[in-house]
RNA sequence: GGGCGGUUAGCUCAGCGGGAGAGCACUGCGUUGACAUCGCAGGGGUCACUGGUUCGAUCCCAGUACCGCCCA
């Protein structure tokens, strides 16, 4: 027999293990022939990290559809893997290397360091691939993918080639973000503009030959003047009209630059007149473009000054003894200092105008939390915007689709507006740039040494030896590839064939741009086709307040402690429960355990059925139950089977997720098991023996249709019915999703319907007129028709039990009796004595004047001729009726407190 | 500044042109042989505000207020 709780951590493990045992998550492991392929490729994790609550949630989904598309037939593959993760897997070694007090990397050596990061990788890599086995997750990791893979390395190589052939990816002199701590150039997305306190400086900037005579310009770094090559002013501004095409004197330096007009300057800000550096601001990049200024960088890669050697800071500048000061004072000094120094020396000047207080927003690296300082550099870059135009065009059209829709709207917004993608990164960590260089710096792309070799015998007619090029790319150009590098292209495998296109990807919308975006680029181009038919987006996981969870505020909630309090089944109901399209999930653990608790309940009700004997039959059809119980559970279950697929089939996790626990608690367990308990006790053993194999039918519908939400309880109830046909030795997992079998009756529904609702009001009213619990009462009915005597008399042992009554007859209802008005009839508790009449006829009171009001709202809609003549005549229809209704009601609740009147 | 979303019961959220819903929390009763991780019953809401469209608005439209997120 089942225990009285269903513990989880008892069984998850052996139910998992079981499960990768037979291989049952293998592709194809439905193994039903002629099945259609339906391909999920997971959204890798990163490989340095640990499951925190999106990806739970994230991987929850994922799960839920690949499980019910395995039931429904198909030949799934739900393809996993993780990504290598550059920049934070080099950290995480160089951590280990420095808290070992081993050589640091640079003193081991690159090819020594990739040997370490590749034996932490085996090491500790695959942590995230636990956790997920721990939720449950049932991808095929027989097919586990790394994107440093060979294979996928090959691909990333002949991608790289080819889009350099078809000149989609070049090397450019750009200003990049570059993180002077992590000393690589990211990009605009691993970029976070946050919101600081600073100042605004105002500078006075001595016009050229009018002694005495200033332009102040507003400036939040003022160390950057040493690189500015001119001072820009609005076209229009009146104040500056005269000064454009003069010149200024640059403090500090002695160089003379131009004063321009260009619109980018802001009249309202500051003092309307800016400093220009092109080489170290973004904006002023794109001025100084406008205007042929030179770009001159002031910056070495630490974030330090570097004016000394630096030709580009000197030329065109007299060699003053001021100038020999600036840099003799600022070469090698850090930004921060610097600012602190330089703005001292203006002061003393006296060209300091003033210092004010001023919010602004500073970039920072999302690593390294350091000042990103826009650099001028040789970087590679993929011309995004012309990838970005097939993959516009394909949502356009509707080859993809996002779910929900508005998300397009943010995807349109940055495709349209997308810039080159800066591919290069100075790390040692990552797919090497499939670049060689000659002496003489002309570069030669091929997918290997021997390639470019070729390349280069071919150019100088001779074998000569080449350098390739140092640099790593983007951790996102390899995922970029994913949906099919990971079926095995750029061979012509027969998975890539069966499963590209994928059938959707399920992501959170902070990803858009880095997965989404990326990937529709790559599979349009690659593959000719869209990586993907559907893009679920998903919310965000908050906190229980709403906040973001973030390590900083200690607000993280770690599922797999959830896991281990509550079981993987749920926190995965949870998070299904709460993934309504549209809002944030702001999660709660007292949530969790309410689903832990409908578990337990889902085990009872089981535990009961074993104790019962209720046993699937193979000759069982329910089609032929003659019980009305039993037509009704099963037109009950068909509802449910409906609601849930409906539901998973359009990505409503929290509707589908809503519609099997109702079922199973408040339809199964609440109503259709206790109902049948007098039938499995009776005389009738046919109808106990239907009964008995209804029960364990729907049972067994609802162990299905709650398998993708819940595996682990609905598994193990499955293994403990194994003697049973259907079940046994094969897994739930495996098993066909239910047919519907047009098992609805409309008869049974509105009798079992009135059996409730009999039941519900006698407990109701015994409730509130505190008739003790524990006590039986008698019940007559009045004014029964045919039909309510014949459910009377089929259900009368059920009445008794649940509404607590010792006998139950036809008849005029006593003097000071408790009444109902139900349908034609009148219910009747005869308790004169025990009942206090007053109180009885407050009641009653209260219940016309409900009735009263619903009257008067109907009659002032049908008495409105417009409303009549314009409302569809269903509506008006549905009015009628309820009016009719409402007053026989009335005309009952009437006689019925005629009759108490008379008691008194 | 641009865009997106939100405001419904104490809390978390569904619903979305014709009778205001769920879960949790709360109150009362309850050891009726599946389940106290439970059962039965109950209280609780001018559906943010102001206009408009409509026979009819929580739902559609416009505006206001407040909150959140993304982009600059």
């Amino acid at each position: 027999m089942l225990d009285k709780t269903y513990q989880p951590q008892k069984i998850e493990g052996v139910i998992y293990d079981a499960w990768e045992a037979a291989s049952a998550f293998a592709a194809g492991a439905s193994g039903r022939p002629g099945a259609k392929p339906y391909a999920i490729v997971i959204p890798p994790p990163n490989v340095t990290g640990s499951l925190h609550m999106g990806h739970a949630l994230n991987n929850t989904l994922q799960d839920i559809l690949v499980r019910f598309e395995r039931m429904r037939g198909r030949d799934v593959l739900w393809q996993p893997g993780t990504d290598h993760a550059g920049i934070a897997t080099q950290m995480v070694v160089e951590r280990q290397l420095m808290e070992r007090q081993e050589p640091n990397r640079h003193a081991m050596g690159r090819e020594a360091f990739i040997r370490r990061v590749w034996q932490w990788k085996e090491e500790s890599g695959n942590t995230i691939v636990g956790q997920l086995k721990r939720l449950g997750a049932s991808c095929d990791w027989s097919r586990l993918r790394f994107t440093m893979d060979e294979g996928l390395s090959r691909a990333v190589r002949k991608v790289f080639v080819e889009l350099h052939r078809a000149g989609l990816i070049y090397k450019d002199k750009r200003l990049v973000n570059w993180d002077p701590e992590l000393l690589t150039a990211i990009s605009d997305l691993e970029v976070e503009q946050i919101e600081t306190k600073g100042h605004l400086w105002h500078l006075r900037y001595p016009i050229e030959g009018r002694e005495g005579e200033f332009i102040v310009v507003a400036t939040t770094r003022p160390e950057t003047m040493l690189g500015d090559t001119a001072v820009a002013v609005h076209p229009d501004d009146e104040r500056y009209k005269h000064l454009v095409g003069k010149n200024v004197i640059l403090p500090l330096v002695g160089r003379r630059i131009p004063i321009v007009a260009d619109e980018y300057s802001d009249p309202e800000k500051g003092s309307g007149a800016v400093k220009i550096t092109p080489a170290h601001d973004f904006n002023d990049f794109e001025v100084g473009k406008r205007h042929g200024l030179p770009m001159i960088s002031i910056m070495g890669p630490e974030g330090k000054l570097l004016l000394d050697p630096n030709p580009d800071f000197i030329r065109g500048v007299a060699a003053t003894p001021e100038l020999k000061a600036t840099i003799l004072e600022f070469n090698g000094v850090f930004r921060s200092a610097a600012r602190k120094m330089i703005a001292h020396r203006l002061e003393a000047q006296g060209l300091m105008e003033k210092i004010e207080p001023h919010a602004h927003t500073v970039p920072h690296g999302d690593r390294s939390n350091a000042v990103i300082e826009p650099r001028l550099t040789d970087q590679w870059y993929v011309d995004a915007k012309t990838l970005a135009a097939p993959a516009i065009d394909a949502v356009k059209r509707g080859r993809t689709v996002f779910v929900p829709k508005n998300w397009e709207t943010t995807y349109f917004h940055w495709m349209e507006n997308i810039q080159p993608w800066c591919i290069s990164r100075q790390l040692w960590w990552g797919q090497q740039i499939p670049a060689w260089y000659g002496s003489d710096g002309k570069i030669f792309v091929a997918e290997d040494d021997a390639g470019a070799s070729a390349l280069a015998q071919d150019h100088y007619g001779k074998a000569v030896t080449l350098k390739r090029d140092e640099d790593v790319l983007d951790t996102w150009f390899s995922s970029a590839l994913w949906p099919f590098s990971t079926l095995g292209w750029p061979d012509h495998t027969p998975e890539l064939a069966r499963y590209y296109p994928t059938d959707v990807l399920v992501t959170g919308f902070d990803i858009i741009f880095f997965w989404v975006a990326r990937m529709m680029m790559m599979g349009l181009h690659v593959m000719e086709e869209v990586p993907f038919r559907d893009v679920y987006i998903h919310p965000l996981v908050r906190d229980e307040k709403g906040q973001k969870m973030s390590k900083s505020k200690g607000n993280v909630i770690d599922p797999l402690d959830l896991i281990e309090t509550y079981g993987a089944d749920a926190l995965r109901f949870t998070l299904a429960a709460m993934a309504a399209q549209g809002r944030d999930i702001k999660l709660s653990p007292a949530r969790v355990e309410g689903y832990r608790n409908f578990a337990t309940k889902l085990w009872n009700a089981a535990r009961f059925a074993e104790m019962n004997q209720c046993v699937p039959r193979g000759d069982f059809d329910p089609a032929t139950a003659k019980v009305t119980l039993n037509r009704w559970i099963a037109g009950e279950s068909e509802r449910a089977l409906r609601a849930v697929s409906e539901a998973l089939q359009a990505f409503r996790f929290n509707e589908a997720a809503g519609a099997i626990y109702h079922f199973v608690w408040h339809v199964y367990c609440d109503w259709y098991l206790e109902l049948i308990k007098p039938i499995l006790a009776g005389n009738d053993a046919e109808a106990a023996a239907e009964t008995r194999a209804m029960a364990a039918f729907v049972l067994d519908r609802a162990l299905k249709l709650l398998h993708p939400f819940m595996p682990f309880v609905t598994e193990e109830l499955w293994a403990k019915r194994a003697l049973e046909a259907e079940a046994s030795g094969s897994f739930l997992m495996l098993a066909p999703w239910p047919e519907p079998l047009g098992l609805e009756n409309a008869l049974a529904d509105a009798e079992i319907g009135w059996l409730i609702k009999l039941i519900s009001e006698v407990r109701s009213v015994r409730a509130e007129m505190n008739v003790p619990a524990g006590a039986k009462v008698p019940l007559l009915i009045a004014g029964a028709g045919e039909e309510t005597k014949a459910r009377v008399a089929r259900h009368g042992e059920t009445l008794l039990r649940l509404a607590r009554l010792d006998t139950l007859d036809f008849g005029k209802p006593p003097r000071g009796a408790i009444q109902i008005v139900l349908d034609e009839a009148t219910l009747a508790l005869p308790l004169a004595g025990i009942i206090d009449i007053d109180a009885e006829q407050k009641r009653l009171k209260r219940e016309m004047d409900k009735v009263g009001s619903e009257l008067k709202q109907l009659n002032a809609k049908l008495s409105n001729e417009k409303f009549v003549s314009r409302a569809p005549e269903h509506v008006v229809e549905e009015q009628r009726e309820r009016k009719v209704e409402a007053e026989a009601i009335a005309a009952k609740l009437d006689q019925a407190l005629k009759r108490l009147e008379a008691a008194l």
